[in-house]
DNA sequence: AGTTGCAATGCAACTCGTTGCATAGTATCT
DNA sequence: AGATACTATGCAACGAGTTGCATTGCAACT
């Protein structure tokens, strides 16, 4: 699992509690890995039963009880071990291309909206991508900062890929309609 | 959950038993979804409950039994219905990403293999697209080969994006390696 | 006659991820 | 004083997906 690995870089960049963690995968890091608060919290508490992070309890006085994690020697060591651990790229799922190959047996007309909002989707998170590139990527960049810029590069990649792939769709979807 | 749906057009496509599929899920539809025998075999069972296929027992003379499903109206309207439902586009999730940004913490010459792995995967897949284009799409298409090329299109699309961010990707981490 | 391999199906146990709910304090608005 | 919303954590139950194993039968090789 990696999950686990994304909680650990995460927490390498910042030190959090599993709330603010929750919060920056709805943003940053969401944009290349997403997950709910619950699944957060239950590999925090794994990881710090396993030592790869330790938390730091600080007593609410002024709000509720916080657990800050950090990771451990143990925890950055498991990571370098799992960077060098060789993987498979991850097979395609995507309910879009079940939809089209379904539209043949179905209404194929039906279809055009939802990949109109698809297409609106992405073209909204390209603005978005756009956005952090011009404010956090247009000067000099650092090591960790050029590979987080590569990172976002591929993002920004693939919601072009996406847009022109939908009015391709689209236009194909339409060419029906007769 | 689409498996099912995928299941159904899958079905649509070409009646067939569950080995069948599975394999099928090893090649052409496994180019944009994947699943193993298990699941297929399970969701199968589950869908002729709800009588969305129905089974046809070929007892074996030369072969061991075999059960070929196919699809019922009940399983036919159920998937016109799926199709107009409308769905928001899945969140990115890929190890890469997390391990290059994982990178500003460990070893990030390590990762070279990897990446040249993913690489090579990357233009493979590409280069198979690339002969069933050829060979199956190159003539003039019906509606439901249009369908299928256009679902295609997308696999070339995006394998192309990753090569190329593959190329970009070493390039910057070798530009670490001074 | 025995081993290997493939076609075909399936059970059981597990992990991963989602959903719904519960709690409790603090801050802010009306 | 009460309603609403946000910070912060967590349980319980479920559903989706993976892994490992087991079975049956045929075919082909050795």
């Amino acid at each position: 699992m990696s999950l686990d690995h994304a909680l650990l870089v995460s927490l390498l960049e910042k030190p959090s509690s599993g709330y603010e963690l929750a919060r920056r995968f709805d943003r940053s890091i969401g944009y290349f890995w997403h997950a709910t608060h619950q699944q957060i919290y239950r590999v925090l508490s794994r990881m710090e039963e396993a030592d790869w992070v330790a938390a730091e309890v600080q007593a609410g006085e002024t709000a509720p009880d916080r657990k800050e994690y950090s990771v451990t020697a143990t925890g950055s060591a498991e990571l370098s071990r799992w960077l060098a651990e060789p993987t498979e790229p991850e097979g395609v799922r995507d309910i879009l291309m079940v939809k089209l190959r379904g539209a043949a047996f179905g209404d194929a007309g039906s279809l055009i909206p939802e990949l109109e909002h698809h297409r609106a989707a992405h073209a909204n998170r390209l603005t978005c991508y756009r956005v952090i590139e011009t404010r956090d990527f247009s000067g000099a960049l650092d090591r960790q900062r050029a590979l987080q810029y590569q990172v976002l590069k591929s993002g920004i990649r693939f919601e072009q890929g996406w847009l022109e792939w939908c009015e391709e769709a689209l236009g194909l979807l339409r060419s029906f309609e007769q």
